[in-house]
DNA sequence: ACTTATGATTGTGC
DNA sequence: GCACAATCATAAGT
């Protein structure tokens, strides 16, 4: 540290800078020559007489070493002059009188609010601050933003923003370091050549502080610079990154037969429950709001129309049928209902989906969905079905939201009212 | 290139 | 807070 602090040489020779602060003439550093104060060589300037350019580039080559010794020698020679005390003197009194102006001011240095904007979404966003396994926090941040999704797709773009992220925290870092550095270098240049001064002229250690502090201020303006922009590649690529959430990704197969089959076999009341969308989630690997959100979507398509969705009503139909049939309690089809169709016996319209499923093997492809659909409606939420069971599948809006769509829904639907209701009837009812 | 399907968002009403 | 309706934006199919 204190090695590269007083590398570079402060101009003045190669004295330490440090062993200068006392300001005593001669010391042990002196450059050889010091001696020959104002000796032949020392009349340089228009001492010669006429010169041709020639001459003058050949001395301008040459001055690095030979001038700089003289410099030395001059300085050492100004030191030991015996008039120096005395002049010095006169210049602190000078500069005592001066001194006021300057001081009162550059006191104040109020925490610049932008800077402390810049540090704090740093902070926030884990590119400042301790390494925390390269920036998870602002990764986590993300996945909470992203609704807490554990697709593997957001697992790979939250990988890919930590690792963007980590690249700009660590290109911030080693810029902040090589600011800090050059900072300090800068500092200890001036410190060093203020003290070289020191013993020319007087430079009160107020004097050095204020110094110290406009080159901190120029660093630090720098540095802003450097948060301002890491700051935006920040947002650029969280927004890129929200973009990319936003990014629609269909569900994967799967998920859609699940949440298809939960529709179709609770056409008369879409409205799952908040556990039941829970469960839905958890089997879709998707988010409750991405059920809900699916739901949404699927009843309003549905509702507007409804003939296009007849075959694949028809086809979960059939699913849901073969499924029940093959396997008793088989895996995907409806979270809760199988169970609580099963257990509570026939109760709501999602038991009614798993229940035209008892008659029907016979019907195999030929069960028509609007059959189903008869089935269900003519059982209806004003029946005593959607109530029993159901009451704990549903939410509680849901009852007023089923008229609106059972309205909506029942006229087109009810196309094959094949069998009356009664028969359905006696079926679900015991 | 165009159309359709579909997940997400937004505004509104209850 | 939820559902609905309209709309956006993109994936997927042609």
């Amino acid at each position: 540290m204190d090695e590269r602090l007083l590398g570079p040489p402060p101009p003045g020779g190669g004295r330490g800078g440090l062993g200068l602060v006392g300001g005593e003439p001669g010391g042990p550093g002196e450059p050889p020559g010091g001696g020959d104060p104002g000796g032949s060589s020392g009349g340089v300037p228009g001492g010669r007489g006429k010169q041709d350019i020639g001459d003058i580039l050949q001395q301008i080559m040459t001055i690095t070493d030979q001038s700089l010794d003289e410099a030395q020698a001059k300085k050492h020679a100004l030191n030991c002059h015996r008039m120096k005390p005395a002049l010095f003197s006169v210049l602190c009194e000078i500069k005592e009188k001066t001194g006021l102006s300057i001081r009162s001011s550059q006191e104040e240095e109020p925490v610049d609010p932008q800077l402390m904007r810049l540090d704090n979404m740093l902070l926030a966003e884990g590119v400042a601050g301790p390494e925390k396994g390269g920036g998870s926090a602002a990764a986590a941040a993300a996945a909470a933003a992203s609704g807490g999704g554990v697709s593997p797709d957001n697992s790979i773009e939250h990988s890919d923003y930590r690792s963007k992220l980590a690249q700009i925290r660590h290109i911030y870092h080693s810029e902040l370091e090589k600011y800090e550095q050059a900072c300090n270098e800068f500092t200890t240049h001036v410190m060093n050549l203020l003290r070289e001064q020191s013993r020319t002229r007087p430079v009160a250690p107020k004097e050095m502080e204020r110094m110290v502090s406009i080159i901190h201020r120029k660093f630090s303006a720098i540095q802003m610079q450097l948060k301002q922009s890491t700051c935006e590649a920040v947002m650029i690529l969280r927004s890129r990154f929200l973009d990319a959430r936003r990014k629609r990704r269909n569900f994967s197969k799967q998920a859609t037969e699940v949440l298809n089959e939960y529709f179709y076999s609770h056409l008369s009341n879409p409205y799952p429950s908040e556990e039941a969308k829970e469960e839905l989630a958890k089997k879709c690997g998707i988010t409750v709001s991405q059920v809900s959100n699916w739901f949404g979507n699927k009843r309003i398509r549905y509702k507007k129309n409804i003939g296009k969705f007849q075959e694949e009503a028809n086809i979960y139909a059939v699913k849901t049928a073969v499924s029940v049939t093959q396997g008793g309690h088989s895996r995907t089809s409806s979270p809760t209902p199988p169970s609580s169709a099963g257990s509570g016996g026939s109760f709501n319209l999602s038991g009614s989906g798993d229940m035209f499923l008892g008659m029907p093997g016979l019907n195999g492809d030929s069960y028509s969905a609007s059959q189903v659909e008869s089935l269900r409606h003519s059982m209806g939420p004003g029946g005593y079905g959607d109530n029993l069971g159901g009451g704990q599948m549903y939410s509680p809006r849901e009852m007023r939201a089923n008229g609106g769509w059972q309205e909506a829904v029942t006229p087109s639907s009810v196309t094959s009212p094949t069998e009356g209701p009664g028969s359905v009837h006696s079926d679900t009812s015991n």
